[in-house]
DNA sequence: ATAGTGACAAATG
DNA sequence: TCATTTGCCACTA
């Protein structure tokens, strides 16, 4: 990371986010305070977030994962990490979550 | 300095 | 339900 790294607010921000619980793109970017963050930057720095960083818990508007995005690899990972913290998916097929249930509603 | 890109999101068709 | 468009702004070449 560099002086001029400005997702260290978000980073801050998403290691915060409780065990089984999960914000989408949008609500992290606005949830950062003192820095002008968009959907798309947050996930610019999931791309590159550090290991201390939860990335798995950011999830796209309905609860949505980053399919055809990230590597498929990636995509199984986050899948495992979640319900291993007892998020489930609607489904085996869709890679959606019950946000209604596991959105975490904080700031 | 400029143009293209993107782990997004909401509105349309 | 899927595809397209537009706004967004840091990053990269």
């Amino acid at each position: 990371m560099s002086e001029t790294d400005v997702y260290e607010p978000l980073y801050a921000l998403i290691r915060t986010i409780p065990r089984g619980k999960v914000v989408t793109y949008g609500q992290a970017a606005e949830g950062v305070e003192g820095v002008r963050l968009t959907a798309r930057m947050v996930g610019s720095a999931m791309r590159i977030a550090p290991d201390d960083v939860p990335w798995h818990r950011v999830v796209g508007a309905g609860g949505t994962l980053p399919i055809g995005k990230i590597s498929p690899e990636m995509l199984l990972r986050q899948r495992a990490l979640l319900e291993r913290e007892g998020v489930h998916f609607r489904s085996d097929r869709s890679n959606i979550i019950d946000m209604s249930q596991y959105q975490w509603l904080n700031e």
